[in-house]
DNA sequence: TTCAAAATGGATATTATTTATTATTTAACA
DNA sequence: TGTTAAATAATAAATAATATCCATTTTGAA
């Protein structure tokens, strides 16, 4: 099994502490940071580190498919170095993030659903992102107790 | 059953051409046109239509739940009056979006595989969206075309 | 250790998207 | 038909995300 070093030193690219540190968060947390968020993490341990690093981190750990990227309709992307396939859900209130680990993108047997979109579309697919999107368990609770007046 | 115009005055939502225009551009084409593409496309018969408006009107129809929203990690949003579930398929070159069809969103049993979230997750979820990310036919073969140096 | 290429920090620039403003127009309804 | 609240057009402004620039630093390899 290669260490994130040895996969970034075969494909040529430089090994830095800032890879290094926004990889770590990433692998951290679960979360799902975007950008910002990642930047803020890291402040206290890299207080010198850039907003733009970050972003070409971002960028390079995606092309290496050391982390994957999510698409949730916030401005921004998030990022998720857990690169097994999993869903997401999205809280529309807060804005929250969790994984949805048990269901149903590992029941669905990627290569043929990969095959039959192939077939039906004429697309060649790499990837695949399954989205819930509601209220999490806090804003429900928030919700109700506002409606209570307490 | 319901038309649209029943729709919004039962939600004391005024029918305006505006409306009726942009719910009409979005129910004929299947290209899943972003705020942008919308206006582009009301030009030739709407030339004085506001941008402004259109963002307002894709804004109610959303909320209505006459038409679906959907992010696909571009910097806007996409819009879709084929609200029956479907999922996507996204050329990461060219941008194109195209619906999936038959797989494999009314195999799963929406309610169903939304209770199963809300036990695992604890979230209530209303919406569920799935996409598919790679390449079309068409940018395959220019792709192929350019390889072979035509 | 030396060196060149690559990466970073810090800043600014750019660009795209969305919202706000306000005068004018219009839809709905009595 | 007249009234009123809501919607629109046109524009400006705000927002936010990302890209670019360049001097300095660092990595990886000789
Ligand atoms: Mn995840
Ligand atoms: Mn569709
Ligand atoms: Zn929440
Ligand atoms: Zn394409």
């Amino acid at each position: 099994m290669q260490t994130i070093e040895e996969i970034l030193r075969a494909k040529k690219i430089k090994v830095t502490p800032q890879r290094m540190a926004v990889y770590s968060i990433l692998k951290k947390t679960d979360s799902h940071p975007n950008v910002e968020m990642i930047y803020q993490k890291l402040k206290p341990d890299y207080p010198a580190m850039s907003l733009a690093t970050i972003y070409k981190t971002v960028d390079v750990l995606k092309k290496v498919g050391l982390i994957q990227e999510l698409s949730v309709g916030e401005g921004g992307l998030r990022y998720d170095a857990k690169i097994r396939p999993h869903s997401h859900v999205y809280c529309e209130i807060c804005g929250k993030v969790d994984d949805v680990e048990q269901y149903p993108l590992n029941e669905l047997q990627d290569r043929f659903l990969l095959e039959k979109v192939k077939n039906e579309t004429g697309y060649d697919v790499s990837i695949v992102q399954l989205y819930f999107f509601g209220k999490c368990p806090q804003c429900s609770i928030n919700k109700e107790t506002k409606a209570r007046g307490a």
